[in-house]
RNA sequence: GGGCGCUUAGCUCAGCUUGGAAGAGCACCUGGUUUGCAACCAGGUGGCCGGGGGUUCAAAUCCCCCAGCGUCCA
């Protein structure tokens, strides 16, 4: 049997054959003996447009859904699975995606890796999930969605150990049950297609469940693990089989929705309230009556939605071709309609459909706490608000986002889900909209600028240019067109092909971008993992350990590591123990320093400390052979680090009181002399709220709450404290320390933390700074190192307010009246400086030689170049004195500047950079300028008197 | 995580490619015009050209570092 064969029992129990499809020449399984077409295929259209396929299920959109994800549930829950809650939209546990994008995504990498038991087995869930790679087919297709909600039931089996719960029989008998007896499905309309699944390190046999031109489902069946000596091949890699076998399902709620509504598209299946809504608003029916078509606009979009559900195109770059072959397709039906009207008709209808689709998935996002922001999961935020307001523009509908969150929530949502408030969703939407509208706006000048060189009657616009707008400034062509059209190049178009070209384009960077790092091992052989003794009890910092290795760096292995500005000695060697209280670096607090004594005299310094698969690693200043040593940890710094990192976390638990359930940790740092913390937070935060953070924070320390050190595993840590504990990152263990600081906050982590708040003495955060859009970095003090903060901040205003001789509370008082004096004394300077430079001009004064009509005016001044061209413009301005002006100065290194008056007798007569040139050489220097105006300097400023008398002696004067 | 761009007068932005006297519009002030308003005309005030370093005789302009802001892709 060749690998993605599905041979089983049931197929002969129920009747079931096996063919070979005409069309993709893929193996499926029917029970209807005269089929030839797997049901997938560009010769399968949907049968269930208008006649459902799915009975029992009267209602629409959100009842709909309800009803059909109970029935899909307890169908399951009453075959021996357990209900598992979905998970967030926002894939926090994992550090490869974003988002969740299929419901196995809930339980990778820890528990489809074995290092982790499912929260349940065998177990069903119904999982929303957000895509959005085919984002610009949504609303076009009749079918993509970004956000669905994947309905499974999964098991995990651990054959070698006995431990089996079902494998690909009976995964197929309940699908095949459920499809029949819950659903009501025509048994002999169901195909089961033979399409074996591989992606990111595992691969399996796989069944796709198609009915009426549907894929319903895909059933998974993983057991195979990417490995160099895998004996099975497929795609050209390698593959073995994994000690688990998984039962990977996925059926697609809002598909089965679609299937028991048989409407013209799947969105009007499941949100048919903004549909009527935004088609009602834009006046559509008034719109096609207006385009007077031929033929009945409720047939044409089933057929439409038939059609491109089988042509293989890809909608989101290539819409062009899509129109073309509809067009093709729908004059064979014998539908008479041209490219511009099916254009004025679906165009709209697009915008509309995927209108909802994407609030849908915004809404998601935002309710699991998500800030839009220009970078990471918080920009696909942002991209779909910006998507949504563009939609609307076009639509030329006046609603605001915030309206169109609302209408979304108020029809489609059970916001009693969500970690963030309704109102709390509504302002971020509103925020986006803004800065939407400000981006439009600086667009404008940005088109304008970039379009100043193209003519006004030009057809197209460089390539380049439209490339760079829409990567900087995030106009669309489409958009940066409008736009010009505006500004008068009203021929301008994007030319066709543009998009896939901008698709190309960025599918190229991304892939030259993609760079593998490498991971570079700090100890050259594999040890036993150290005893982490640090968690026994965080006070104490002596002890005794044995010495297990010792090894010089190399310079080659030095060069590859990285050290915080802490450490201020070069390491020479790495000393590994059997056990220590040194705390390496992780979590963002830094790595311990201290001692390690050879004897009672000798000691060596440790001057940084890290972990390498479970191996602390110690960097000293010294080498030491092995056998027992005593050591000390650094208690001062030890103490610092604590009171930072214990500061930190209640930090964070204070503006999650005062700012709400959206902030989280982004990230953080814990130094001896400061720590910071990164919270996600939508707007800038201004001292004030600062100030009230800071006193919640202080608040919460004074009131001394214990901080409780649990050890859970991952699975009851999950289901006790929820995703909202890993801060810090996604978990890499199974066994996951918790700590908790009263009821203020509660984090897996696993830094070092005092036994209670109080040991914190006070904090202070003492700035802040934007990281990213939408990520806000607090800078913190606590402990001592607050108090010797403020003694610091002391000292620089009392050395301040003594060098201006007034009290410090008068000094930004005194300062802004220095600062007024000082700008008013410059202009009076500048000023008198000119009244100088008029006085020595005005009458031309000795220097000036007249000549055959022409003033020469050869002279030495002082002065800048500033002042020198200020004093050549006014000999040089007057007509009426035709003048060549030759003016040197010993300032900064020696300058000359030579001018004509222009269109005169002088400028005629001699060209000023020549003069310049043949003279500059007697200050080591050079020139240049205009004709007219020449202006240059050296570094010998005693040579400007030779300078100018070699001027003299050519001009003969 | 990987790019790219922007920062110039109170505001909105040119100028940077190719180094050589800091610009426009709006706002503001003065004068003119007008019954008044709007508008218009003439003149004027207002710039560490984000910060720091470098190259150069000379940097808003070229190079490097930092900061703030924006934007695209994954």
């Amino acid at each position: 049997m060749t690998f993605g064969e599905v041979h089983i029992p049931f197929w002969e129990d129920s009747g079931h054959h096996r063919k070979t499809c005409s069309v993709t020449g893929l193996y499926f399984w029917t029970r209807d003996e005269s089929r030839t077409t797997s049901g997938d295929t560009n010769e399968d259209p949907y049968t269930f447009i208008g006649s459902p396929i799915i009975d029992g299920f009267s209602m629409r959109g959100k009842d709909l859904k309800d009803a059909m994800r109970n029935s899909f549930l307890n169908y399951f829950s009453s075959n021996g699975h357990t209900m598992v809650n979905p998970y967030p939209v926002i894939a926090r546990w994992r550090d490869d995606i974003h988002l969740t994008i299929a419901s196995i995504a809930d339980f990778q990498p820890h528990v489809t890796s074995g290092q982790v038991p499912p929260p349940a087995n065998p177990l069903c869930i119904s999982q929303p999930c957000i895509r959005l790679t085919d984002v610009a087919a949504v609303g076009r297709s009749g079918r993509h969605l970004t956000t669905f909600e994947m309905m499974a039931h999964h098991a995990f089996n651990r054959p070698n150990d006995g431990d089996v719960i079902y494998w690909i029989d009976q995964c197929v008998r309940f699908c095949d049950d459920m499809l029949v007896n819950t659903f009501g499905i025509n048994s002999s309309e169901i195909t089961y297609v033979e399409n074996p699944w591989s992606g990111g390190g595992n691969a399996g046999a796989a069944l796709e469940v198609i009915v009426g031109g549907l894929e319903l489902a895909t059933l998974v069946f993983m057991n195979l693990e990417e490995h160099e000596n895998g004996n099975i091949e497929i795609k050209g890699l390698k593959y073995r089989e994994m000690d688990l076998q998984i039962i990977d399902t996925g059926y697609g709620l809002e598909r089965f929705c679609w299937a028991a509504a048989g409407t013209p598209t799947i969105y009007e299946a499941i949100y048919p309230e903004s549909v009527s809504w935004l088609k009602e608003i834009i006046g559509f029916e008034s719109m096609v009556n207006d385009l007077k078509l031929e033929v009945d606009t409720s047939a044409l979009l089933s057929e439409l939605s038939r059609l491109a559900g089988i042509l293989n195109i890809d909608v989101g770059t290539d819409v062009e071709s899509l129109y073309t072959k509809l067009i093709e397709r729908l004059d064979d039906l014998d539908i008479k309609i041209s490219v511009s009207e099916l254009k004025r008709l679906t165009e709209p209808l697009s915008s509309i459909y995927a209108i909802p689709d994407h609030m849908h998935a915004l809404c998601n996002m935002l309710g699991d706490g998500l800030i839009p922001s220009n970078n990471k999961a918080g920009y696909l935020a942002r991209m779909l608000a910006r998507r949504v307001c563009r939609m609307k523009s076009d639509l030329n509908i006046d609603i605001t986002l915030l309206e169109l969150g609302k209408h979304h929530m108020d029809n489609h949502l059970d916001m009693s889900k969500f970690m963030q408030t309704e109102q709390g969703i509504l302002q971020l939407l509103d925020l986006e909209e803004l800065r939407y509208h400000e981006m439009l706006r600086k667009g404008e000048s940005a088109v304008k600028t970039a379009f100043q060189e193209i003519p006004r009657d030009a057809l197209q616009v460089p390539d380049e240019i439209l490339f760079r707008l829409s990567e900087e400034r995030g106009i669309t062509p489409d958009m940066a067109i409008s736009i010009s059209h505006k500004l008068g190049w009203d021929k301008l178009s994007v030319r066709v092909g543009f998009s896939a070209d901008m698709a190309d384009r960025n599918a190229k960077l991304t892939k030259d971008a993609a760079k593998v790092k490498e991971k570079s091992q700090i100890l050259s052989r594999s040890l036993e993992k150290t005893s982490q003794d640090y968690y026994l009890d965080t006070n104490i910092t002596d002890f005794s350990a044995n010495v297990i290795h010792c090894e010089k760096i190399s310079e080659t292995n030095f060069s590859s590591l990285s050290f915080s500005n802490e450490v201020k000695e070069k390491p020479t060697h790495i000393v590994v123990l059997d056990r220590t209280l040194f705390y390496p670096e992780g979590g963002g607090q830094l790595g311990d320093q201290g001692l390690f004594s050879i004897n009672s005299e000798e000691s060596i310094k440790v001057l940084d400390t890290k972990i390498e698969e479970g191996v602390i690693i110690h960097f000293t200043d010294g080498e030491l052979s092995t056998g027992l040593i005593n050591a000390e940890v650094n208690r001062i710094r030890r103490t610092q680090l604590m009171d930072h990192h214990t500061a930190v976390h209640i930090v964070g638990g204070a503006a999650r009181d005062i700012l709400g359930p959206h902030i989280r940790q982004a990230g953080s740092n814990k130094g001896e002399k400061y720590a910071r913390i990164d919270l996600t937070h939508h707007s800038r935060m201004s001292r004030e709220l600062l100030d009230i953070i800071e006193d919640k924070a202080n608040e919460i320390i004074q009131s001394n709450p214990e901080i409780e050190k649990i050890m859970m595993s991952r699975a009851d840590a999950d289901a006790k404290f929820g995703f909202d504990i890993y801060q810090g990152g996604p978990p890499k263990h199974d066994l996951i320390r918790i700590i908790k600081i009263g009821n203020f906050d509660t984090q897996a982590c696993g830094g070092t933390h005092h036994d209670t708040a109080g040991k914190v003495g006070e904090l202070r955060i003492i700035r802040s700074s934007q990281v990213q859009d939408g990520v806000e970095r607090l800078q913190i003090v606590a402990g001592d190192t607050a108090r010797e903060h403020a003694r610091q901040q002391e000292r620089i205003l009392s050395e301040a307010s003594e060098i201006l001789g007034v009290q410090s509370n008068d000094l930004p008082k005194a300062v802004q009246k220095f600062f007024e004096e000082w700008k008013s004394q410059q202009k009076k300077i500048s000023n008198l400086e000119a009244e100088i430079i008029r006085l020595r001009t005005s009458g031309g004064g000795d220097e000036a030689i007249m000549r055959d009509g022409i003033r020469y005016v050869v002279m030495e001044s002082n002065g800048d170049s500033k002042q020198l061209m200020k004093m050549l413009s006014e000999l040089t301005r007057d007509k009426s004195k035709p003048t060549l002006a030759i003016i040197g100065s010993r300032d900064g290194g020696g300058k000359i500047i030579v001018a004509t008056t222009e269109n005169t007798k002088a400028s005629e007569n001699y060209n000023s950079v020549e003069i310049l040139n043949s003279i500059a050489s007697h200050i080591n220097g050079g020139g240049g300028g205009r004709p007219t105006f020449a202006q240059g300097g050296g570094s010998n400023p005693d040579g400007i008197p030779e300078a100018l008398n070699a001027a003299r002696k050519m001009l003969d004067i």
